[in-house]
DNA sequence: AGGAATCGTTAATGCGTATTAGTTATGCGC
DNA sequence: GCGCATAACTAATACGCATTAACGATTCCT
């Protein structure tokens, strides 16, 4: 005979009154007369272990319904040692005031994914204020409670990001990140949107095309000259550093006499890099406007990613897009085999081309 | 002499090659020289039970940081204790394609005060998707990982929400929903903020208004239609059921011609509620459209919230904003309190008022 | 000086479930 | 009728952590 069911172990909290205590596989277990084991097998569905009579099967099943037996998910991960959790870090708030700021279309592929997969995400609510788990040097070492981890932004501080891939701990960054021996990482393919979009122009009948970009050196803006190059030459085109105009004010600055001196050359398009700022495309449309050029009648004009969203508005623009919400799924798949012990796959995700209403056929000449 | 750490047990998935697995207490125990009793004492961080040598206590500390130790979720969990997890559950998608459906404004606030309180988030990717998760009677019983959990949406379903609540889980709900005796949530201040804007219609000379409603009864309506009649009264204006229309197509559709009605009739002010359509004031700006009365000169209008995304351009709207960042926070806040087991606060958040260019003083007779 | 009170730590146990190694029945062949 | 395979369960154990009773070592008191 074993006491009743007033478990009032000392030192326990003592349970909110009135609460009814959760059935357990054990009552289940006794309600149907066989043991806790018995219960686990049944429940566990598994076609493999069928070595379970029908007849108490049944009498589990009604047991567990007629008790509205749920299970315990911590005691089942526990058991299991896996907790079917995906960390998500991001080094600033990953819901910033200001949506435009936000990952959000990230996050939309991220859920879509682990949802599909049976993951469940955590939020690391770190960096952003020091509330409890300060700023110490293992501030990334609560992402540890997940079985894997996606950072989101290049401000994951390489040191802890190193010490996470090296014991092993699943990791995966949005964002091409190859500096870092053995992190595992998902970008988009700015070289082949790059190279397709040149390659559009070159279908148009453009021959000389202009690439406008920024002075700095961040492999997105690298990735992106490579695959300009790579079209003009596949397309049979001149290339060479005369194809590629690094802006940089006040020197080089991209001004409509220089725009001028390109298209009296025969230049009919300019292709311009995406940044955060939008700074080249910038640059390149006031300097055509000031030089009075119609576009698309007079030049061509494309863009390699998407304008910023002040500019959003007006003709689309010709360029391709960044599909985030793809990049995240293939983030949270890349992790899942990860987790899984797998090896990564490709980490590359194509762009959309974007038709857009800046391009068309060079004028005549 | 225990055996290494080739821990093998059969039918345990193995550990994905090269993988080292996450640092356990009774390894920290083991690199500090201490038992495993004594690494959960110094990492429980208890001042309470105070027994802990300083010295000891900073081997400990030591050993933990050097390991990365993490405690185990479900481990912890299942111990009957708190894992600094709060769960996020939306019946829909968490991240919809579209933002604008989004529970975004309430994530601002969630995230912040979570972090701020030293909690992360877990998002239950429920629902949306049959992934893994099912709609089983249990999908629900995930949430459980948790401390408590956060539910945004009415659409949780009334009988899982009523189990979790009955067993004495925290829950918290997003938005009013008394039917479900025991649920604790948190909602807008509809009926202070409601009155508030027929105070400042009456404070500009208005004296007689009428408030334009649909015809159903959801609590965000009654509230509103409470706080108006509430304000009308507070103000010593005419109440009673000719201040309240309730607008029900095609019978009683709100038309130019009974809008003349009212304002022949000395009526100089019109108020509507917000509903997630906008109908009452679509049509009520209909009305008064064809109706040819100007507004602010001839007719105030104000609206008992925010105008629907696409009739927000054009001048501001007389009315209220409801503080949803501020509502997430207070849910994290109220969450916080029923985890520790204390009682739940005040509910209700007030809204801002938002003067507004719909509203100005009556015409001169 | 002998016993009590105190301190610091550990051994032991439980949480609820999954898994495996038994342990009984039952049936079979010879 | 006696092993022996097979079926149908159950006992035992591990998962990782929190909690507490118990214990050896000091220090304190009278």
């Amino acid at each position: 005979m074993d006491e009743p069911r007033k478990r009032s172990r000392p030192g326990r909290a003592p349970a909110p009154a009135g609460r009814t205590a959760r059935p357990r596989q054990s009552e289940v277990a006794r309600l149907a007369g066989v043991s806790q084991a018995t219960v686990s097998l049944v429940l566990a569905g598994k076609k493999q272990g069928a070595t379970i009579s029908d007849e108490t099967r049944q009498k589990v099943l009604d047991a567990a319904r007629s008790l509205g037996y749920v299970p315990d998910p911590a005691a089942r991960r526990l058991a299991a040692a896996r907790n079917d959790l995906l960390g998500v870090f991001s080094f600033t708030a990953t819901f910033p005031t200001d949506v435009q700021h936000s990952y959000y279309p990230f996050l939309v592929g991220v859920e879509q994914e682990a949802a599909a997969r049976g993951y469940d995400l955590v939020l690391f609510t770190g960096s952003s204020t020091g509330g409890a788990g300060a700023a110490g040097p293992d501030a990334l070492s609560r992402v540890r409670l997940a079985d894997g981890c996606l950072f989101l932004g290049r401000h994951a501080p390489a040191g802890e990001l190193r010490r996470l891939v090296a014991d092993g701990f699943p990791v995966v960054h949005i964002g091409r990140r190859d500096e870092l021996e053995g992190l595992a990482w998902v970008g988009a393919d700015y070289v082949s949107a790059s190279r397709e979009v040149v390659g559009r122009l070159a279908a148009l009948g453009h021959r000389r095309i202009v690439l406008i970009r920024e002075d700095d050196d961040a492999p997105a803006s690298t990735d992106r000259e490579h695959g300009f190059l790579k079209g003009l030459e596949a397309a049979g085109l001149p290339g060479g550093p005369a194809a590629v105009f690094r802006s940089a004010a006040p020197e080089r600055e991209l001004t409509a006499e220089r725009l001028r001196g390109w298209t009296d050359d025969g230049v009919t398009a300019f292709v311009a890099e995406e940044t955060d700022t939008g700074g080249a495309w910038r640059a390149l449309r006031t300097a055509v406007r000031d030089a009075r050029v119609d576009c698309p009648s007079e030049v061509s004009l494309a863009l390699l990613g998407s304008p910023p969203p002040d500019l959003a508005d007006g003709p689309q623009v010709t360029g391709f897009d960044i599909p985030r919400t793809r990049l995240g799924a293939a983030a949270v798949r890349l992790l899942a085999a990860l987790v899984a012990g797998e090896e990564a796959a490709e980490p590359l995700v194509s762009c959309v081309f974007r038709a857009g209403a800046t391009a068309g056929p060079p004028p005549a000449p």
